[in-house]
RNA sequence: GGCGUCGUGGCGGAGUGGUUACGCAGCGGUCUGCAAAACCGCGUACGCCGGUUCAAUUCCGGCCGACGCCUCCA
Protein backbone atom coordinates (compact mmCIF):
# COMPACT_ATOMS: atom_id res chain seq x y z
CA UNK A 1 0.00 0.00 0.00
CA UNK A 2 1.65 3.41 -0.92
CA UNK A 3 1.83 5.40 1.87
CA UNK A 4 1.99 9.58 1.36
CA UNK A 5 3.50 12.07 3.99
CA UNK A 6 0.44 14.41 4.10
CA UNK A 7 1.34 18.02 5.29
CA UNK A 8 -1.98 18.77 6.36
CA UNK A 9 -2.12 15.52 8.96
CA UNK A 10 1.88 15.42 9.69
CA UNK A 11 2.27 12.39 9.09
CA UNK A 12 2.09 9.19 6.82
CA UNK A 13 -1.45 8.23 5.11
CA UNK A 14 -2.32 5.14 3.06
CA UNK A 15 -2.95 7.03 0.21
CA UNK A 16 -6.38 5.97 -0.91
CA UNK A 17 -7.86 7.86 -3.87
CA UNK A 18 -11.45 9.92 -3.87
CA UNK A 19 -11.74 7.65 -7.01
CA UNK A 20 -10.60 4.17 -7.66
CA UNK A 21 -7.43 3.61 -9.72
CA UNK A 22 -7.76 7.68 -10.89
CA UNK A 23 -5.45 10.75 -9.88
CA UNK A 24 -6.14 14.02 -9.98
CA UNK A 25 -2.74 15.97 -9.06
CA UNK A 26 -2.24 19.90 -9.19
CA UNK A 27 1.78 20.85 -8.39
CA UNK A 28 2.43 24.68 -8.16
CA UNK A 29 4.45 25.64 -11.00
CA UNK A 30 7.24 28.08 -11.43
CA UNK A 31 6.46 32.12 -11.70
CA UNK A 32 8.34 32.54 -15.21
CA UNK A 33 10.33 36.02 -14.85
CA UNK A 34 14.02 34.23 -14.44
CA UNK A 35 15.78 31.07 -15.32
CA UNK A 36 14.85 27.92 -12.79
CA UNK A 37 17.14 26.86 -10.47
CA UNK A 38 18.02 23.47 -8.53
CA UNK A 39 14.96 23.93 -6.55
CA UNK A 40 12.49 24.57 -8.52
CA UNK A 41 13.97 21.32 -10.51
CA UNK A 42 13.99 19.46 -7.67
CA UNK A 43 10.59 20.26 -6.91
CA UNK A 44 9.49 19.29 -10.51
CA UNK A 45 11.49 16.00 -10.11
CA UNK A 46 10.34 15.17 -7.16
CA UNK A 47 6.68 15.39 -8.26
CA UNK A 48 7.67 13.89 -11.57
CA UNK A 49 8.76 10.92 -9.81
CA UNK A 50 5.70 10.80 -7.76
CA UNK A 51 3.41 11.23 -11.21
CA UNK A 52 5.15 8.28 -12.64
CA UNK A 53 5.06 5.95 -9.64
CA UNK A 54 1.78 6.24 -9.34
CA UNK A 55 1.15 5.58 -13.10
CA UNK A 56 3.60 2.57 -12.54
CA UNK A 57 0.91 1.41 -10.00
CA UNK A 58 -1.61 1.52 -12.42
CA UNK A 59 -3.52 4.28 -11.59
CA UNK A 60 -4.63 6.93 -14.23
CA UNK A 61 -3.00 10.30 -13.21
CA UNK A 62 -3.98 14.00 -14.59
CA UNK A 63 -1.59 16.29 -13.85
CA UNK A 64 -1.78 19.60 -13.61
CA UNK A 65 1.08 22.16 -13.33
CA UNK A 66 0.21 26.12 -13.33
CA UNK A 67 2.43 29.08 -14.99
CA UNK A 68 2.27 32.28 -12.78
CA UNK A 69 2.42 34.58 -15.59
CA UNK A 70 1.35 37.84 -14.06
CA UNK A 71 2.40 39.59 -10.79
CA UNK A 72 4.24 42.04 -9.16
CA UNK A 73 7.75 40.45 -9.77
CA UNK A 74 7.03 39.97 -13.04
CA UNK A 75 5.71 43.69 -13.89
CA UNK A 76 9.37 45.19 -12.01
CA UNK A 77 11.16 42.49 -14.35
CA UNK A 78 9.42 43.75 -17.39
CA UNK A 79 9.70 47.27 -16.51
CA UNK A 80 13.49 47.46 -15.58
CA UNK A 81 14.06 45.23 -18.93
CA UNK A 82 12.40 47.88 -20.68
CA UNK A 83 10.20 44.71 -23.03
CA UNK A 84 6.38 43.68 -22.50
CA UNK A 85 5.38 41.30 -19.88
CA UNK A 86 4.50 39.22 -22.22
CA UNK A 87 7.94 39.17 -24.11
CA UNK A 88 9.34 38.42 -20.72
CA UNK A 89 6.98 35.45 -19.82
CA UNK A 90 7.18 33.21 -22.97
CA UNK A 91 10.70 33.66 -22.90
CA UNK A 92 11.20 32.52 -19.67
CA UNK A 93 8.22 30.10 -20.29
CA UNK A 94 10.35 28.57 -22.60
CA UNK A 95 13.62 28.45 -21.28
CA UNK A 96 11.58 26.90 -18.19
CA UNK A 97 9.92 23.80 -20.88
CA UNK A 98 13.91 23.60 -22.05
CA UNK A 99 15.69 22.94 -18.98
CA UNK A 100 13.05 20.88 -17.58
CA UNK A 101 12.61 18.32 -20.91
CA UNK A 102 16.43 18.47 -20.14
CA UNK A 103 15.76 17.05 -17.22
CA UNK A 104 13.30 14.58 -18.07
CA UNK A 105 10.41 16.16 -16.22
CA UNK A 106 7.13 15.12 -18.39
CA UNK A 107 5.21 17.80 -19.77
CA UNK A 108 2.11 18.11 -17.51
CA UNK A 109 -1.58 16.98 -18.80
CA UNK A 110 -2.55 20.79 -17.75
CA UNK A 111 -0.27 23.38 -17.89
CA UNK A 112 -2.63 26.42 -17.27
CA UNK A 113 -1.56 29.92 -17.05
CA UNK A 114 -3.06 32.29 -14.61
CA UNK A 115 -3.49 35.17 -17.66
CA UNK A 116 -5.47 32.36 -19.51
CA UNK A 117 -8.16 32.10 -16.44
CA UNK A 118 -8.99 35.55 -15.92
CA UNK A 119 -12.61 35.06 -15.59
CA UNK A 120 -12.96 31.86 -13.34
CA UNK A 121 -10.58 34.09 -11.43
CA UNK A 122 -13.22 36.83 -10.79
CA UNK A 123 -15.64 34.32 -10.30
CA UNK A 124 -14.61 32.68 -7.85
CA UNK A 125 -13.72 36.02 -6.41
CA UNK A 126 -17.43 37.31 -6.88
CA UNK A 127 -18.02 33.95 -4.93
CA UNK A 128 -16.49 34.83 -2.21
CA UNK A 129 -17.40 38.43 -1.72
CA UNK A 130 -21.11 36.55 -2.17
CA UNK A 131 -20.36 34.45 0.63
CA UNK A 132 -19.15 37.39 3.17
CA UNK A 133 -15.63 35.54 2.72
CA UNK A 134 -14.20 38.93 0.81
CA UNK A 135 -14.24 42.41 1.03
CA UNK A 136 -13.85 45.36 -1.04
CA UNK A 137 -11.07 47.11 0.65
CA UNK A 138 -10.89 50.96 0.79
CA UNK A 139 -8.15 51.49 -1.86
CA UNK A 140 -9.72 49.17 -4.42
CA UNK A 141 -8.62 45.80 -4.05
CA UNK A 142 -10.36 43.17 -2.86
CA UNK A 143 -9.69 41.74 0.17
CA UNK A 144 -9.78 38.05 1.59
CA UNK A 145 -11.48 38.25 5.02
CA UNK A 146 -9.07 35.67 6.63
CA UNK A 147 -10.72 35.37 10.00
CA UNK A 148 -14.24 34.30 8.75
CA UNK A 149 -12.27 31.14 8.06
CA UNK A 150 -12.38 29.37 10.58
CA UNK A 151 -9.85 26.43 9.92
CA UNK A 152 -7.24 28.95 8.90
CA UNK A 153 -3.65 27.90 9.87
CA UNK A 154 -4.45 24.40 9.82
CA UNK A 155 -2.04 23.16 7.04
CA UNK A 156 1.10 25.46 8.19
CA UNK A 157 0.40 25.30 11.93
CA UNK A 158 -0.20 28.74 12.46
CA UNK A 159 -2.17 30.53 15.11
CA UNK A 160 -4.26 33.48 13.46
CA UNK A 161 -3.21 35.74 16.78
CA UNK A 162 -0.07 35.09 16.55
CA UNK A 163 0.58 36.10 12.71
CA UNK A 164 -1.22 38.89 13.83
CA UNK A 165 1.37 40.07 16.19
CA UNK A 166 4.35 38.64 14.50
CA UNK A 167 3.76 40.78 11.54
CA UNK A 168 7.21 41.63 10.07
CA UNK A 169 5.82 43.65 7.16
CA UNK A 170 4.42 46.97 7.27
CA UNK A 171 0.67 46.52 7.66
CA UNK A 172 -1.39 47.79 4.44
CA UNK A 173 -4.24 50.02 6.10
CA UNK A 174 -6.15 49.13 3.87
CA UNK A 175 -7.03 45.52 5.21
CA UNK A 176 -9.10 45.54 7.84
CA UNK A 177 -7.38 42.00 9.17
CA UNK A 178 -3.33 42.48 9.21
CA UNK A 179 -3.45 38.64 8.59
CA UNK A 180 -6.21 39.34 5.06
CA UNK A 181 -4.51 38.84 1.47
CA UNK A 182 -5.33 39.97 -1.66
CA UNK A 183 -7.79 38.31 -4.06
CA UNK A 184 -7.89 41.15 -6.81
CA UNK A 185 -5.45 44.09 -7.09
CA UNK A 186 -6.65 46.78 -8.46
CA UNK A 187 -4.56 48.04 -11.15
CA UNK A 188 -2.02 51.30 -10.89
CA UNK A 189 -1.61 53.36 -14.37
CA UNK A 190 0.38 51.53 -16.78
CA UNK A 191 0.03 48.16 -15.77
CA UNK A 192 -1.14 45.14 -17.13
CA UNK A 193 -5.06 44.90 -15.96
CA UNK A 194 -8.35 42.84 -16.76
CA UNK A 195 -11.78 44.90 -16.70
CA UNK A 196 -13.37 43.20 -13.44
CA UNK A 197 -16.37 44.45 -11.75
CA UNK A 198 -13.98 45.88 -9.42
CA UNK A 199 -12.44 47.82 -12.28
CA UNK A 200 -9.33 47.25 -14.28
CA UNK A 201 -6.92 45.03 -11.91
CA UNK A 202 -5.13 41.52 -12.03
CA UNK A 203 -5.52 38.43 -9.56
CA UNK A 204 -3.81 38.35 -6.27
CA UNK A 205 -1.02 35.53 -6.77
CA UNK A 206 -2.97 32.88 -4.09
CA UNK A 207 -6.39 32.78 -6.04
CA UNK A 208 -4.77 31.51 -9.32
CA UNK A 209 -4.01 28.23 -7.95
CA UNK A 210 -7.58 27.94 -6.35
CA UNK A 211 -9.43 29.35 -9.72
CA UNK A 212 -7.32 26.78 -12.13
CA UNK A 213 -7.65 23.68 -10.20
CA UNK A 214 -10.97 24.36 -9.73
CA UNK A 215 -11.18 24.83 -13.45
CA UNK A 216 -9.74 22.01 -14.15
CA UNK A 217 -10.18 19.34 -11.37
CA UNK A 218 -12.86 20.36 -9.85
CA UNK A 219 -13.67 21.13 -5.94
CA UNK A 220 -11.81 18.43 -4.71
CA UNK A 221 -8.84 16.47 -5.72
CA UNK A 222 -6.08 14.05 -4.18
CA UNK A 223 -2.66 15.51 -4.29
CA UNK A 224 -1.55 18.78 -4.04
CA UNK A 225 2.04 19.79 -4.13
CA UNK A 226 4.78 22.25 -4.21
CA UNK A 227 7.86 23.29 -1.96
CA UNK A 228 7.79 24.06 1.24
CA UNK A 229 7.98 27.76 0.86
CA UNK A 230 4.91 27.49 -0.26
CA UNK A 231 2.88 26.00 2.54
CA UNK A 232 2.65 29.20 4.15
CA UNK A 233 0.87 31.89 3.19
CA UNK A 234 -0.05 30.58 -0.20
CA UNK A 235 -1.03 27.21 0.39
CA UNK A 236 -2.96 27.89 3.42
CA UNK A 237 -4.43 30.84 1.28
CA UNK A 238 -5.66 28.37 -1.61
CA UNK A 239 -7.17 26.34 1.03
CA UNK A 240 -9.59 28.94 2.29
CA UNK A 241 -10.21 30.22 -1.04
CA UNK A 242 -10.66 27.16 -2.34
CA UNK A 243 -13.34 25.77 1.00
CA UNK A 244 -14.79 29.20 1.26
CA UNK A 245 -15.83 29.40 -2.29
CA UNK A 246 -16.88 25.63 -2.94
CA UNK A 247 -17.94 24.46 0.56
CA UNK A 248 -15.90 21.22 -0.57
CA UNK A 249 -12.78 20.33 1.15
CA UNK A 250 -10.46 20.72 -1.77
CA UNK A 251 -7.12 18.57 -1.85
CA UNK A 252 -7.39 15.56 0.04
CA UNK A 253 -3.38 14.90 0.74
CA UNK A 254 -0.72 17.73 0.82
CA UNK A 255 2.92 16.85 -0.46
CA UNK A 256 5.76 19.91 -0.16
CA UNK A 257 9.53 18.42 -1.35
CA UNK A 258 12.18 20.31 0.92
CA UNK A 259 15.20 22.81 -0.28
CA UNK A 260 18.41 22.54 -2.07
CA UNK A 261 20.77 24.25 -0.20
CA UNK A 262 24.20 26.04 -0.79
CA UNK A 263 26.68 25.38 2.20
CA UNK A 264 23.70 24.75 4.77
CA UNK A 265 21.44 27.59 3.56
CA UNK A 266 18.29 27.77 1.46
CA UNK A 267 18.97 28.14 -2.23
CA UNK A 268 16.63 31.27 -3.07
CA UNK A 269 16.32 34.25 -4.92
CA UNK A 270 16.35 36.35 -2.87
CA UNK A 271 20.11 35.05 -1.25
CA UNK A 272 21.00 35.13 -4.65
CA UNK A 273 23.02 31.70 -3.74
CA UNK A 274 21.23 30.34 -6.33
CA UNK A 275 22.50 27.82 -9.46
CA UNK A 276 20.65 28.08 -12.59
CA UNK A 277 19.76 24.11 -14.06
CA UNK A 278 21.38 25.70 -17.46
CA UNK A 279 24.27 26.49 -15.62
CA UNK A 280 24.89 23.74 -13.80
CA UNK A 281 24.40 21.34 -16.89
CA UNK A 282 26.71 23.70 -18.82
CA UNK A 283 29.11 24.02 -16.29
CA UNK A 284 31.39 20.81 -17.38
CA UNK A 285 31.02 18.97 -14.46
CA UNK A 286 27.99 17.58 -15.79
CA UNK A 287 27.85 15.04 -18.81
CA UNK A 288 24.22 14.53 -19.23
CA UNK A 289 21.66 15.91 -17.22
CA UNK A 290 20.35 12.77 -16.04
CA UNK A 291 23.32 13.03 -13.57
CA UNK A 292 22.09 16.26 -11.79
CA UNK A 293 17.92 14.29 -11.88
CA UNK A 294 20.07 11.28 -10.04
CA UNK A 295 21.59 13.66 -7.58
CA UNK A 296 18.35 14.86 -6.84
CA UNK A 297 16.54 11.65 -6.51
CA UNK A 298 19.38 10.74 -3.86
CA UNK A 299 17.67 12.50 -0.80
CA UNK A 300 14.08 11.64 -0.17
CA UNK A 301 12.28 14.49 -1.51
CA UNK A 302 10.96 15.70 1.87
CA UNK A 303 14.38 16.52 3.59
CA UNK A 304 17.07 19.43 2.67
CA UNK A 305 19.18 18.35 -0.02
CA UNK A 306 22.97 20.66 -0.07
CA UNK A 307 24.53 21.26 -3.68
CA UNK A 308 28.08 20.81 -3.84
CA UNK A 309 30.41 19.87 -6.77
CA UNK A 310 31.47 16.54 -5.04
CA UNK A 311 27.77 15.54 -4.57
CA UNK A 312 27.24 15.96 -8.30
CA UNK A 313 30.58 13.76 -9.12
CA UNK A 314 29.33 11.56 -7.08
CA UNK A 315 26.29 10.97 -8.78
CA UNK A 316 27.68 10.64 -11.85
CA UNK A 317 30.13 7.98 -10.18
CA UNK A 318 26.83 5.93 -8.99
CA UNK A 319 25.20 6.39 -12.38
CA UNK A 320 27.80 5.18 -14.39
CA UNK A 321 27.97 2.14 -12.24
CA UNK A 322 24.27 1.52 -13.46
CA UNK A 323 25.28 2.05 -16.82
CA UNK A 324 28.22 0.02 -16.78
CA UNK A 325 26.07 -3.03 -15.68
CA UNK A 326 24.22 -2.42 -18.67
CA UNK A 327 27.07 -2.78 -20.71
CA UNK A 328 26.88 -6.09 -23.57
CA UNK A 329 23.96 -6.73 -22.29
CA UNK A 330 20.61 -6.99 -24.71
CA UNK A 331 17.79 -6.36 -22.41
CA UNK A 332 15.39 -9.30 -22.78
CA UNK A 333 11.55 -8.14 -23.55
CA UNK A 334 10.02 -9.46 -21.10
CA UNK A 335 10.50 -8.44 -17.58
CA UNK A 336 10.49 -10.53 -14.61
CA UNK A 337 9.98 -8.72 -11.33
CA UNK A 338 12.71 -9.88 -8.75
CA UNK A 339 13.91 -8.99 -5.39
CA UNK A 340 15.31 -5.59 -6.67
CA UNK A 341 11.40 -4.99 -7.95
CA UNK A 342 9.82 -5.94 -4.48
CA UNK A 343 12.48 -3.78 -2.47
CA UNK A 344 12.05 -0.79 -4.90
CA UNK A 345 8.07 -0.91 -4.55
CA UNK A 346 8.40 -1.16 -0.50
CA UNK A 347 11.11 1.79 -1.14
CA UNK A 348 8.61 3.90 -3.27
CA UNK A 349 5.30 2.71 -1.41
CA UNK A 350 6.79 4.12 1.79
CA UNK A 351 6.60 7.79 0.68
CA UNK A 352 8.60 7.74 -2.32
CA UNK A 353 11.66 7.13 -0.56
CA UNK A 354 14.09 7.16 -3.80
CA UNK A 355 17.33 6.57 -1.69
CA UNK A 356 15.77 3.71 -1.09
CA UNK A 357 14.55 3.11 -4.55
CA UNK A 358 17.78 3.51 -5.70
CA UNK A 359 20.10 1.47 -3.16
CA UNK A 360 17.44 -1.11 -5.26
CA UNK A 361 18.72 -0.48 -8.27
CA UNK A 362 22.17 -0.97 -7.34
CA UNK A 363 21.79 -4.14 -5.53
CA UNK A 364 20.33 -5.16 -9.13
CA UNK A 365 23.36 -3.96 -11.13
CA UNK A 366 25.37 -5.94 -8.77
CA UNK A 367 23.32 -9.59 -9.01
CA UNK A 368 23.45 -8.33 -12.82
CA UNK A 369 27.32 -8.20 -12.98
CA UNK A 370 27.54 -11.29 -10.66
CA UNK A 371 25.48 -12.80 -13.86
CA UNK A 372 27.53 -11.53 -16.65
CA UNK A 373 30.42 -12.13 -14.66
CA UNK A 374 29.26 -16.07 -14.63
CA UNK A 375 28.63 -16.17 -17.84
CA UNK A 376 24.53 -16.65 -17.75
CA UNK A 377 23.68 -14.58 -20.56
CA UNK A 378 19.92 -15.53 -19.78
CA UNK A 379 19.80 -14.23 -16.30
CA UNK A 380 21.70 -10.57 -17.32
CA UNK A 381 18.94 -10.07 -20.25
CA UNK A 382 16.08 -10.64 -17.64
CA UNK A 383 17.96 -8.67 -14.52
CA UNK A 384 18.97 -6.04 -17.07
CA UNK A 385 14.92 -5.86 -18.47
CA UNK A 386 14.06 -5.37 -14.77
CA UNK A 387 16.39 -2.53 -13.93
CA UNK A 388 15.80 -0.73 -16.95
CA UNK A 389 12.13 -0.93 -16.06
CA UNK A 390 12.51 0.49 -12.37
CA UNK A 391 14.75 3.38 -13.26
CA UNK A 392 12.61 4.38 -16.17
CA UNK A 393 10.09 4.86 -13.51
CA UNK A 394 12.48 7.08 -12.05
CA UNK A 395 12.92 8.55 -14.77
CA UNK A 396 17.08 7.49 -15.34
CA UNK A 397 18.67 5.14 -17.74
CA UNK A 398 17.62 6.70 -20.38
CA UNK A 399 20.42 6.71 -22.94
CA UNK A 400 22.42 3.55 -24.63
CA UNK A 401 25.22 2.79 -22.03
CA UNK A 402 28.20 3.60 -24.33
CA UNK A 403 26.12 6.94 -25.10
CA UNK A 404 26.33 7.62 -21.43
CA UNK A 405 29.38 6.89 -20.54
CA UNK A 406 31.58 8.66 -23.94
CA UNK A 407 29.60 11.32 -22.99
CA UNK A 408 31.47 14.91 -22.19
CA UNK A 409 30.49 17.26 -19.77
CA UNK A 410 28.67 20.46 -22.28
CA UNK A 411 30.64 23.44 -21.14
CA UNK A 412 29.64 27.02 -21.77
CA UNK A 413 32.88 28.21 -22.94
CA UNK A 414 34.19 27.09 -26.20
CA UNK A 415 38.04 27.24 -25.14
CA UNK A 416 37.18 24.60 -22.46
CA UNK A 417 34.97 22.65 -25.24
CA UNK A 418 37.96 22.81 -27.34
CA UNK A 419 40.14 21.18 -24.39
CA UNK A 420 38.76 18.27 -24.60
CA UNK A 421 39.55 15.31 -26.77
CA UNK A 422 36.97 14.64 -29.95
CA UNK A 423 35.68 11.32 -30.56
CA UNK A 424 38.07 11.90 -34.12
CA UNK A 425 41.48 12.45 -31.79
CA UNK A 426 40.34 9.30 -29.73
CA UNK A 427 39.60 6.95 -32.28
CA UNK A 428 42.98 7.79 -33.68
CA UNK A 429 44.83 7.60 -30.78
CA UNK A 430 43.32 4.14 -30.15
CA UNK A 431 44.68 2.83 -33.77
CA UNK A 432 48.10 3.91 -32.81
CA UNK A 433 47.63 2.17 -29.73
CA UNK A 434 46.25 -1.04 -31.19
CA UNK A 435 49.36 -0.62 -33.29
CA UNK A 436 51.87 -0.28 -30.91
CA UNK A 437 50.33 -3.15 -28.80
CA UNK A 438 50.26 -5.44 -31.66
CA UNK A 439 53.88 -4.74 -32.25
CA UNK A 440 54.60 -5.67 -28.58
CA UNK A 441 55.33 -1.88 -28.03
CA UNK A 442 53.96 -1.78 -24.73
CA UNK A 443 56.28 1.55 -23.78
CA UNK A 444 54.28 3.09 -26.44
CA UNK A 445 51.03 1.60 -25.47
CA UNK A 446 51.28 2.85 -22.02
CA UNK A 447 52.42 6.35 -23.59
CA UNK A 448 49.07 6.55 -25.34
CA UNK A 449 47.36 5.17 -22.47
CA UNK A 450 48.71 8.01 -20.34
CA UNK A 451 47.67 10.71 -22.60
CA UNK A 452 44.02 9.59 -22.91
CA UNK A 453 43.95 9.42 -19.22
CA UNK A 454 45.06 12.67 -18.48
CA UNK A 455 42.23 14.02 -21.23
CA UNK A 456 40.12 12.08 -19.17
CA UNK A 457 39.61 9.40 -21.57
CA UNK A 458 39.79 5.52 -19.99
CA UNK A 459 40.31 2.90 -22.06
CA UNK A 460 39.45 -0.88 -21.43
CA UNK A 461 41.06 -3.80 -23.08
CA UNK A 462 38.72 -6.56 -23.35
CA UNK A 463 39.87 -9.91 -24.47
CA UNK A 464 39.92 -9.91 -28.74
CA UNK A 465 42.16 -7.23 -28.75
CA UNK A 466 39.20 -4.88 -29.07
CA UNK A 467 39.41 -1.32 -27.06
CA UNK A 468 36.77 0.88 -26.22
CA UNK A 469 37.17 3.72 -24.09
CA UNK A 470 34.49 6.34 -21.91
CA UNK A 471 34.90 9.40 -20.31
CA UNK A 472 36.12 9.88 -16.98
C1' G B 1 9.48 35.41 20.25
C1' G B 2 5.86 31.46 17.93
C1' C B 3 5.71 26.97 15.06
C1' G B 4 8.52 23.09 12.71
C1' U B 5 12.50 19.93 10.67
C1' C B 6 17.07 17.80 11.40
C1' G B 7 22.02 16.04 13.77
C1' U B 8 24.24 8.44 11.08
C1' G B 9 31.24 5.81 9.45
C1' G B 10 36.40 9.96 5.21
C1' C B 11 32.10 12.02 1.83
C1' G B 12 26.86 11.50 0.53
C1' G B 13 22.63 9.09 2.35
C1' A B 14 18.43 5.30 3.84
C1' G B 15 16.74 2.67 7.90
C1' U B 16 15.73 -0.11 12.37
C1' G B 17 14.24 -1.67 19.66
C1' G B 18 18.50 -6.98 19.34
C1' U B 19 21.46 -10.14 12.75
C1' U B 20 23.98 -6.23 5.53
C1' A B 21 21.34 -0.30 3.70
C1' C B 22 23.16 1.61 -0.77
C1' G B 23 26.76 4.67 -3.55
C1' C B 24 31.50 7.31 -3.68
C1' A B 25 36.38 7.37 -1.80
C1' G B 26 40.13 3.90 0.63
C1' C B 27 42.65 -0.97 1.54
C1' G B 28 43.66 -6.30 0.10
C1' G B 29 42.69 -10.22 -3.59
C1' U B 30 41.06 -12.27 -8.68
C1' C B 31 41.45 -10.84 -13.87
C1' U B 32 45.08 -7.80 -17.17
C1' G B 33 51.57 -6.97 -20.72
C1' C B 34 50.00 -2.46 -17.75
C1' A B 35 45.22 -0.72 -16.88
C1' A B 36 39.89 -0.28 -16.75
C1' A B 37 35.28 -2.48 -15.83
C1' A B 38 33.62 -6.42 -12.94
C1' C B 39 33.76 -10.00 -9.08
C1' C B 40 35.43 -11.58 -3.86
C1' G B 41 36.89 -9.67 0.98
C1' C B 42 37.72 -5.47 4.56
C1' G B 43 35.12 -0.29 7.73
C1' U B 44 32.14 -2.45 13.79
C1' A B 45 28.90 5.02 12.32
C1' C B 46 24.59 6.73 14.60
C1' G B 47 25.48 15.14 18.51
C1' C B 48 25.79 15.30 24.31
C1' C B 49 23.56 13.85 29.20
C1' G B 50 19.97 11.17 31.67
C1' G B 51 15.62 7.68 31.68
C1' U B 52 12.52 3.29 30.11
C1' U B 53 14.06 -1.82 28.64
C1' C B 54 16.95 -8.17 29.23
C1' A B 55 18.57 -4.91 25.03
C1' A B 56 18.51 1.91 22.24
C1' U B 57 21.49 4.78 16.92
C1' U B 58 16.09 3.49 16.94
C1' C B 59 11.25 5.12 22.47
C1' C B 60 10.90 9.31 26.48
C1' G B 61 13.05 13.88 28.84
C1' G B 62 16.74 17.64 28.94
C1' C B 63 20.88 20.06 26.65
C1' C B 64 23.92 21.68 22.57
C1' G B 65 24.14 22.63 17.42
C1' A B 66 22.26 23.40 12.28
C1' C B 67 18.35 24.77 9.27
C1' G B 68 13.40 26.31 7.76
C1' C B 69 8.52 28.97 7.97
C1' C B 70 6.24 33.24 10.38
C1' U B 71 7.72 38.48 4.10
C1' C B 72 8.19 37.43 -2.69
C1' C B 73 10.44 32.47 -3.15
C1' A B 74 10.17 25.30 -5.43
Amino acid sequence: MLQIHNTLTGRKETFEPLTPGVVRMYVCGDTVYDFCHIGHARSKIAFDVARRYLQYRGFKVTFVRNITDIDDNIIQRAARNGESVQSLTDRFTRAMHEDYANLGVMPPDHEPKATAHIPGIIAMTQTLIAKDYAYLATNGDVMYSVAKFADYGKLSGKQIDELRSGARVAVDEAKRDPVDFVLWKRAKPGEPSWPSPWGEGRPGWHIECSAMSFDILGSRFDIHGGGADLMFPHHENEIAQSCAATGDSFAKYWMHNGFVNVDNEKMSKSLNNFFRIRDVLASGHVRDPEVLRFFLLASHYRGPINYSLVQIEQADAALSRLYNALRDVEPSTQVVPGTATRQFEEAMDDDFNTPDALAALQSLATELNRAKHAGDVELASTLAAELLRLAGTLGVLRLSPMTFLQKAAATGSAESAAGQLSEAMIADLIAQRVAARQARDFKESDRIRKLLTDGGVILEDQPGGVTVWRRQ
